[in-house]
DNA sequence: GGAACAGTTCGGCGCCGCCCGAACCATCCC
DNA sequence: GGGATGGTTCGGGCGGCGCCGAACTGTTCC
């Protein structure tokens, strides 16, 4: 069993915690993309993350020339998590701001690229109500879901493109799935860039704006 | 804000993880408790202190020529027992397993030297209900405690002993207090020692055996 | 006032950890 | 087979961090 200090020391490092974070969006991602994500060569990235494999926070699947690297499981995700969301609140008095934060959170946040909390789950829900996004096998992304981006968000997939365009993300508040991938990045990007959210505090929570109401509204039948 | 590195740098250290891990009692310590306590000069023991009070994991009390520190609150300790019960289970399959440790630890562990789950919670209140410990003002144990303590686990107070005998800690599962201090920390290494209780699994969780379900029924009238 | 004690600050030392480049291995594709 | 690509291993350099001892400040007690 490791001790506390090794456990932290796993995450103590700008690289492999940067790679932990990009990692909460559930997919599994390749050596070189973390390694181009994060700014390192391609051999730090090799040995920083097998001290995070061989550490438990994260497994590994290969395949031929690949090596692919996920979180461990919902433990790791939620250690990140705590880690990256603890706000030292050095003034104790004001309770109230910090358990405001928490519950701002808690509504609405971004998990990494994409969102998360019940608006990322109800976004979700409406999502695959409406026949953008099946899940019958697996998850995917439908032929309307595929015209529904390009039309509402303006985005296309890049030819070539690694990253999946859906995919699960199970919401360690919600313990429900939002949408994570290139979609659910694509809708935060376009969200926080038309102002239908904007950040409030200094955490990783979102507020919806008047105008966020009706676009939501609009693009999917939701209120939220 | 601070970033998961820096977040998780406070604790990349043997000297200031069993700072934090000690402090998990509740209790607050003097920097010079804490210095004898993890082997160090009290010159480190500041420095490191001071690192982990700017980080917002301890508050700090100056009284006099001491400086108490504790636990900044709730979310610290809960990121300190999150960090020190991670335990890697590389091998993921084996869910079921894993389910079985999380159980477990919730019906009994230790939390650092002292008993916590809902077994601390137990023995604290039959302790309580047989008068051992008296609750009205702080916390403090009564003559019949004493004696109690002398003759159930054979433990007299040092002479001249800071730690207190007992303290209230909150459990952070059961959200009810149960028992710290040096009386928690004796009844612990007296459970392991005479096979009341035995560690089960590579984490902290620990289970009553036949002949403890006994000695605790005889020593506080609880079943356990 | 003087002595004992708790804690802090500062300079310096040693080690460890992170990073890179270069060389090397494996896989995929033509 | 040959070339391109993804990944690993190894040696080396550099910076930072944790530790200590010594000197100092502030408090308590006689």
């Amino acid at each position: 069993m490791p001790s506390l200090a090794e456990t932290a020391g796993l995450f103590a490092d700008r690289t492999r915690s940067v790679f932990c974070q990009a990692l909460l969006d559930g997919r599994a991602w390749t050596a070189g993309e973390l390694a181009r994500y994060a700014g390192v060569r391609p051999s730090t990235a090799s040995e920083q993350l097998s001290l995070l494999i061989k550490g438990g926070v994260l497994t590994e699947e290969r395949q031929g020339r690949h090596r692919y690297v996920r979180l461990a499981g919902p433990e790791a995700a939620a250690l990140v998590e705590a880690l990256a969301s603890y706000a030292p609140d050095t003034a104790r008095p004001q309770n109230l701001r910090e358990s405001v934060r928490l519950s701002a959170e808690a509504r609405a946040r971004t998990c990494y690229d994409h969102l998360a909390g019940q608006l990322g789950v109800v976004l979700a829900d409406a999502m695959i109500a409406r026949g953008l996004v099946a899940t019958d096998s697996g998850t995917a992304v439908t032929a309307a879901g595929r015209a529904w981006l390009a039309d509402a968000l303006g985005y296309e997939q890049p030819p070539g493109a690694r990253r999946p365009l859906v995919r699960n993300c199970l919401d360690w508040t919600e313990r429900r799935p939002h949408l994570a991938g290139a979609l659910g990045a694509a809708l935060c990007a376009t969200a926080l860039q038309r102002q239908w959210l904007r950040r409030v505090g200094s955490g990783r929570a979102v507020e919806v704006t008047p105008q966020g109401t009706g676009a939501f509204r609009d693009l999917l039948a939701v209120t939220v």
